[in-house]
DNA sequence: TATGAATTGGGACAATTGTCCTTTTTTAAG
DNA sequence: CTTAAAAAAGGACAATTGTCCCAATTCATA
């Protein structure tokens, strides 16, 4: 549920120890957006501290929390590549302290530095294997039995999210949760 | 609908006309199960020609299509950096070629090769950016909806694909797909 | 061309989930 | 401490979607 990749961090605190020009140090408070779906941006983050929510916006207002992202999760570093828009925000659920890096910067470590370029890679890798089998699942069974496995996985899960982002990222709706919710007690 | 990846398969082709032993050629039929879910591969492939289907299966023996692959989409490379089993099943829809190439020269290529290097970043940057958008609409909008979307982009869908292929892939049943496209009527 | 298998189509009903509201509880700010 | 706003909870009803069938059609192959 909240995803995390420590030997990335490491490997970034190891080079912001190198070369200390690359990296920026920024912090967040709760609810503070720090990168928003449709626009530009130059900069990628790799997230030290604390925990954010990725989602995406429809144009009905609805949310689609794709995941929550924690220590050593990168984010808007698929537009370096795609040179397109941010295609989700990123909002910080708690405080949040975040190493900024330019995309020029970026490119650079991938191309100089193959430790980096692995760990990337590595990253990429596992964002696409765990993204399928989540939604598969979502589709396949139900709310309770999704509910369900949150709860065994992340047995806090409901002191840490609001009951809208649960619902956001099951993709149902809020009267759903709770009445499912209900059921279970 | 179909991913592809023009660019990837030119350098593959590249490649295979200055390393012809990296790569092997193969065929297969229609139906032909050419990756098996939760099996160990030294290899992976390149589609050269042909369409495949990516799905998993859940233990109900539910199917869950990820996505059509055409050509110059790669499959089983995440396992390359995971070191797991192989988490989807690729099936081929039509008459199918690959380029199968094992492990150890992939990673070779991706050291050695920058120009490789960067492209299969950017597949996968692609794999990422584009399931977001699919799994969120299809949660946030009607069955209606989403066939409406799925004629728009690909108005001949159905002669390609069978009608539980599409039910999968839009993470439905066969009935509603039926029912709804009557109601289009 | 006969035949069993796979694919397609749809009726009837049940279960799930969403929509629209209203109420209660909690939180944060003055 | 007061008060407005946000979050949580849930009633009543409607709409959507699934389940379980069975019939018709197409396809592949002996």
């Amino acid at each position: 549920m909240i995803r995390t990749d420590i030997d990335f961090l490491k490997y970034i605190e190891i080079l912001n120890q190198k070369q200390p020009d690359y990296f920026e140090l920024e912090s967040y408070n709760p609810k503070a957006i720090i990168l928003e779906q449709d626009k530009r941006y130059q900069s990628l983050y790799i997230i030290k501290n604390g925990i954010t929510k990725c989602y995406l916006s429809d144009e009905n207002g609805k949310d689609f929390i794709q995941e929550f992202l924690g220590k050593g999760m990168e984010f808007g570093e698929l537009e370096v590549f795609s040179g397109n828009l941010s295609f989700c925000s990123i909002e910080a659920i708690s405080n949040v302290e975040v190493y900024k890096i330019t995309h020029q910067h970026y490119n650079e470590l991938l191309e100089n530095d193959s430790i980096f370029n692995r760990l990337v890679i590595k990253a990429m890798a596992v964002k696409i294997g765990y993204k399928a089998p989540r939604h598969s699942f979502q589709q396949s069974y139900s709310i309770e039995e999704n509910i369900l496995k949150l709860k065994k996985s992340y047995p806090d899960y409901d002191t840490i999210f609001s009951k809208n982002d649960i619902a956001n990222y099951l993709g149902i709706t809020l009267r759903s949760l709770n009445r499912t919710l209900n059921g279970l007690k």
